[in-house]
RNA sequence: GGGCGGAUAGCUCAGUGGCAAGAGCACCUGCCUUACACGCAGGGGGUCGCAGGUUCAAGUCCUGCUCCGCCCA
């Protein structure tokens, strides 16, 4: 299932990870012959939509208020489909594959009746309530927000002492606060039972100032004496906590602020003023009553609204809401009893403890953008009706025409229901009953609380199963400094931008290979630049690949039954190794470890040693039977690597499948190729890495005496044993090609060594590079040097661990056995080595 | 205040208690070697945050601490 991305803006580079992400999976799943469902949608984001067009309104001099509901909707419509239009062409350029024949959007027909229904059977099951209870107001936008909505930031403000005199002129009481506007709104002031420094005020009176009204002094377990004057005044109708201790005490409620943020008319002389402005005021009125007490620096958690950043006024409101206990409890069980599964775990404990700690989820919303509430108020019985068809009229007392409420629901009410209502429910579709439950849910850790829990709650609560097995969470893409990626700030990256500079290949591969478990990823630009590299390389040693095929036989080879090299049987072998990694890696969502498998693979093992080796096979005119089983090898690994990459780099691989294979249907419906242990070849690899490192000793010779590729030089190799000799006869034309080498002589095991060399050991054999002419060979000297060194510390270490009882007792065999032979081969190359050095120090 | 994550090469990150700590990028040296200079070959670079502990053996397990980030209140 696809989080769906809002209408208000495009896709940016976590939207991009997200989807690769998806589109990976399905993929991979498709060709291995599953049936795949990626259901593509988007949702309505109603405050952040209805704020960016409203932001368009003003900019034009008009509002929504001007244009009316039906025109501001029209509007709105409009802009929804510009920007829906804009995000699906962005997927389809990513190379995301779902099925584009069932996109929904959650204003869709079918998804609003799901809603309806949803809405009408909590209510009738008494799960949905309406009620005035204290809520997060958004002053600027106009509406009532869930807990969720708020963003907590701490903010540099004040602590106000403010003094509350007794009413006999009397020394009172010193109360702190960080909003002084509310105290005009003060019932009560409130103190800690035990509080001895207060316990003489409790049950008197003092005055409020500037109100020039008697409160009660109380006593209330909640207030904490350790905080500020250890007295605290009490506004129930502006502050949740005095709201609680207000109902302890039966304290009226005076409201000072209104829903716009405008002081109320209750607010005597402040009365119209914003409440900054009165809170300013308020604190100069009180200083010159001589009641202001002291100002303190305070920093504190200041309440914004997450969509446009004003500070949020805590107001009691009448707003529907979801009574959360017993979802709450439906969404443990589908936890507890492992029927959702986390990846990685840990976020198990980060939904549990949330849905523990829940409270009742505050749904309407005071705007125009979105599922219209299904209840209408009947003005002559003065009831709600929630109905699942509109009412034609009170089905109570019959009057005509109940109006339905104007507000509309939290957008994430309707995403709640997106994995089965988007398959058809309320209705009983084939489509639900096959696809649903799902599987995976991809998705970052920010929308755990907002998406992912409400889809679980709702899922079991209305279907009786889990909306998926598993909930894959990955983290957010972030800046090369670790800052949030925000447009506003200048620091987001367009993933287009990257596509149009180096294609959406490059990008797909850089993400997946950057993906860690829920880690946040530091995105930089290097790394698509390599991904890009990576992608020119297939590209490149495909072109190679076909050219040499285009004299292949028509029959292909079979190589179960072909004589192999020992690179064709190592190459397979790897090969397959890798495949299984993958599938491995894939299965346990380690998707950059399966990335990275696939790029060494292609890159050191087929790229940099079989097609170097396979050249020789190609070119040499006298076996042309061992160019056929080259050929084969090339094209059956090739299509492998393609076929393995697909999911990743869908573009690329497409385009070099046909270049490979001319009449073959799309790699897209191609098998996914799968590990086949009969491949693996331990002998093949141990011998091949044996010849890897004489290569590779050869090549560092080389380069200590700065020889260039052109320069070939003659080497003289002795095998340790007939096993070595026998392994580099074998292999003399690849030897001589890779390690470039003029004459390469091959002697008996007990030859003696020749002279005027530089000498190096391999596994197996010892290597002697002939030295022409006049060459510094002072670095090759210190090289050894340095290489003694190393080794005196490898001896020390290995005979420390084989000196000491407990090791030699208490290891197992194969650990002592194996640090005997380490210890025989480094005091083995140590003596060479030091000779080694000496005949240099002749030499030179 | 509670919880979670991180600290390994200059940077970004991998690393089932046991063959001498790896990759990519960056850096240095030499190369246009006929698939690829978006490349090839070679190389330098590490007190694995700090302090204890468990163990024959710790980057890996335990405890405490420091710093950075995030979530919740």
């Amino acid at each position: 299932m696809i989080p769906p991305p809002n209408v208000t803006g495009s896709l940016h580079m976590g939207h991009a990870l997200d989807n690769t992400i998806q589109d990976l999976l399905t993929r991979w799943k498709r060709m291995q012959g599953f049936a795949a469902l990626w259901l593509p949608g988007t949702d309505h984001a109603g405050i952040a939509t209805q704020n960016v067009v409203e932001k368009m309104l003003e900019e034009q001099g008009t509002s929504r208020h001007e244009l009316g509901r039906e025109r501001f909707l029209e509007r709105t419509w409009q802009v929804a489909d510009e920007h829906h239009d804009v995000i699906i062409s962005q997927l389809q350029r990513l190379g995301c594959s779902p099925d584009w024949s069932r996109e929904r959007f959650t204003l869709d027909e079918g998804l609003s009746n799901a809603v309806r229904e949803a809405f009408v059977s909590l209510y009738d099951e008494g799960l949905i309530y309406r009620g005035a209870r204290m809520i997060n107001w958004c002053p600027r936008c106009a509406t009532g927000l869930s807990d969720l909505e708020v963003e907590h930031r701490e903010s540099a403000g004040n602590f106000w002492h403010m003094h509350y005199p007794a009413p006999d002129g009397g020394p009172g009481v010193v109360v702190a606060t960080t909003r002084p506007e509310t105290m005009l709104g003060d019932t009560a002031v409130a103190v800690h039972p035990d509080d001895e420094r207060y316990a003489h005020l409790i049950g008197r009176t003092v005055t409020l100032p500037l109100m020039d009204r008697e409160i009660p002094v109380i006593a209330d377990e909640l207030v904490d004496p350790e905080f500020g004057t250890g007295a605290v005044k009490v506004t129930p109708a502006h502050d949740p906590t005095d709201l609680a201790i207000a109902e302890n005490h039966d304290l009226p409620h005076v409201v000072v602020i209104d829903d716009t943020g405008t002081m109320t008319d209750q607010a005597g002389a402040f009365a119209g003023m914003d409440r900054f402005e009165a809170r300013r005021d308020i604190v100069s009125a009180l200083e010159e009553e001589g009641l202001l007490e002291g100002i303190d620096e305070h920093h504190h958690q200041v309440g914004h609204c997450s969509r446009c950043d004003t500070v949020v006024e805590p107001l009691i409101s009448e707003q529907w809401f979801v009574a959360m206990d017993q979802l709450a409890t439906e969404g443990l069980r589908a936890v507890d009893e492992g029927l959702v599964r986390f990846v990685p775990d840990r976020w198990t404990k980060v939904y549990r403890e949330w849905l523990e700690n829940i409270e009742d989820w505050c749904i309407s919303r005071q705007l125009w953008w979105g599922h219209q509430i299904p209840a209408w108020w009947c003005e002559h019985c003065a009831t709600w009706i929630v109905a699942r068809e509109d009412p034609q009229e009170c089905p109570d007392c019959g009057a005509a025409d109940p109006v339905q409420s104007p507000d509309v629901l939290d957008t994430w009410f309707s995403s709640g229901l997106w994995p089965f209502s988007t398959l058809g429910w309320p209705e009983e579709t084939e489509e639900l009953d096959f696809w649903y439950p799902t599987s995976v849910l991809v998705t970052a850790y920010d929308i755990i609380f907002f998406w992912v829990a409400r889809m679980i709650m709702d899922a079991m609560h209305f279907t009786g199963k889990p909306p998926f097995d598993t909930v894959f969470i990955h983290g957010l893409v972030r800046t090369a400094d670790g800052q949030k990626m925000s447009k506003s700030l200048g620091t987001g990256v367009d993933p287009l931008d990257l596509i149009d500079q180096y294609g959406a290949d490059a990008l797909r591969f850089a993400l997946m290979q950057m993906i860690t478990h829920g880690q946040d990823l530091r995105y930089t630009e290097d790394r698509v630049v390599g991904a890009r590299n990576f992608c020119n390389k297939l590209w490149n040693v495909t072109r190679f690949v076909t050219m040499n095929l285009e004299d292949a036989p028509q029959e292909p080879v079979d190589l179960a039954q072909a004589d192999l090299s020992l690179a064709d049987r190592w190459i397979l072998s790897r090969h397959h190794r890798t495949l299984e990694t993958i599938d491995r890696e894939l299965g346990r969502y380690n998707i950059a470890q399966a990335t990275d498998a696939l790029y060494e693979h292609i890159w050191s093992e087929f790229c940099d040693w079989y097609v170097e080796l396979a050249k020789g096979d190609l070119y040499d005119p006298e076996t042309p039977e061992r160019k056929s089983v080259t050929q084969e090898v090339l094209r059956t690994v090739l299509g492998g690597i393609l076929r393995a990459l697909h999911p990743i780099t869908p573009y690329i691989t497409e385009e070099l499948w046909h270049r490979l294979h001319q009449d073959a249907d799309p790699i897209a419906l191609a098998e996914y190729p799968m590990p086949d242990d009969a491949a693996f070849d331990e002998k093949a690899e141990q011998r091949m890495s044996h010849f890897q490192e004489a290569v590779g000793a050869i090549r560092a010779l080389r380069a200590t005496l700065t020889l260039p590729p052109s320069q070939r030089a003659a080497v003289t190799i002795i095998p340790d044993d007939a096993d070595s000799l026998d392994l580099l006869r074998s292999q003399e034309q690849g030897l001589i090609a890779l390690a470039m080498i003029s004459e390469l002589e091959l002697l008996e095991t007990d030859s003696a060594e020749p002279e005027n060399c530089l000498a190096a050991g391999a596994a197996g054999a010892r290597i002697f590079l002939q030295v022409p002419g006049s060459v510094d060979i002072g670095g090759e000297i210190e090289r050894i040097d340095g290489q003694i060194a190393d080794i005196k510390q490898d001896i020390a270490r290995s005979e420390g661990k084989l000196g000491n009882e407990q090791f030699v007792q208490n290891a197992p065999d194969e650990i002592v056995e194996r640090e005997r032979e380490r210890l025989a081969e480094s005091r083995e190359k140590i003596t060479q080595l030091k000779e080694r050095r000496e005949a240099l120090a002749r030499l030179a």
